[in-house]
DNA sequence: TGCGGCCTTAACCAAATGGTTAAACCATGG
DNA sequence: CCATGGTTTAACCATTTGGTTAAGGCCGCA
């Protein structure tokens, strides 16, 4: 039996692996079950075993890389620290988490910019907005305080957003434009790290009297 | 003859704006050839008499976007302004050029992910690289005058293009997170022109002693 | 060893899809 | 008024694709 489980969970996981490859890859409608039956060493009708359709084991992989994408965000955001170290550190996780699969922003905003209403749905289910809330009240508060200077809280986090996720979405484009190999586009990235968070954290020190 | 040119261009430019719009919206691998020919209104033998696949077409059509796309960097590049305009400009263009075509970076961006070997090539016809070397030529000749902080101009511009692009390519998210329904989205869009150039170009201001 | 149930597969199917073709159409010029 | 050229179409075709099925395989168990 415990041979047989692993066994199960072997070619469960080889499909979702394989799957989670190909759609990444290709995204939903470039993406063909054969593909992925081949990514996996399987036959096709054993992801219809499995997963009764390509929409569903789409949506099982999806749903997964959506929940990855925000994962960092989540923890950040209840973490005991201060604002600027929320900033540094959302930046460094969010990079390093793209740097491990750079397509994953690309296929989560073209996916969701072809279901845009299942978008909603999920981002309100996974309470994004009461997420954000923290740090927007955060911000709010540290400019009350006078600790930095008084910016729009939405805007600034979507800078930080675009300005950590972009570089992987515009992958070649960046490359072709700063005539960058695989090698110096690695490098690129990791100098961006760190110019992003001092950039933005700059942009927040009040001018000094 | 007039007439029959008119009808010539007339088919054409009808399948040319289908096209256009179909594929902007499913994608080159969601694209079907049977809806471009709905949406213009003829019959599908058409397509493949003018333009000979599907791929054909989709080209014709890409190349046109990603003209469009890199068009207002072109012009303003070579602008008789300053580095201060020249930012504001870009900014402010770029954000009015995708709010009247919301899905053309993402589906720019995705596009050339699936193609990246063709990307680099356009982007070396295009003289992509020439266009950006007189914007960093420009920050590096303010650096050294010391009108502007000493800053990287490549993770400058490609901040930029982040600030302007990345919006509209994670329009859900950013509709969820900020839960904006569409004219709530469009104001944010028009707050956020003015925010980021007022971003960019403080995070330029020297600190005075 | 053989029974029984879950796994796995090759072969198959219907629908969708990119593409072709041959015939009809239609304005123009002789 | 017909011949001629390009233009338009309905019907058709081959391939691809998501999905099904029925037969066989494998494993633990008696």
């Amino acid at each position: 039996m415990e041979v047989k489980e692993l066994k199960d969970k072997n070619a469960e996981v080889k499909i979702l692996d394989a799957a989670r490859k190909i759609f990444l890859e290709k995204g939903l409608a470039g993406a063909r079950m054969q593909d992925i039956a081949n990514e996996a060493c399987l036959n096709k009708a054993l992801l219809h075993y499995y997963y009764r359709s390509k929409e569903k084991l789409f949506q099982t992989i999806f749903q997964d890389e959506l929940l990855n994408f925000f994962n960092n965000m989540q923890e950040i955001m209840n973490a005991p620290i201060t604002l600027f170290e929320k900033i540094e550190l959302l930046v460094a996780k969010e990079i390093d988490t793209m740097n491990s699969c750079p397509r994953l922003p690309i296929f989560i905003m073209n996916e969701l910019t072809q279901d845009p209403d299942s978008c909603l749905m999920k981002m309100k289910n996974m309470e994004m907005h009461k997420l954000y809330a923290k740090f927007r009240n955060e911000v709010v508060a540290e400019i009350e305080k006078g600790t930095i200077k008084k910016v729009n809280p939405d805007h600034l986090f979507l800078n930080l957003l675009a300005m950590t996720g972009y570089p992987f979405m515009a992958k070649p484009v960046v490359q072709g434009l700063f005539e960058l190999n695989e090698d110096g586009y690695s490098d690129f990235i990791e100098q961006h790290k760190k110019d992003v968070s001092k950039f933005i954290i700059d942009s927040l020190i009040p001018i000094p009297n």
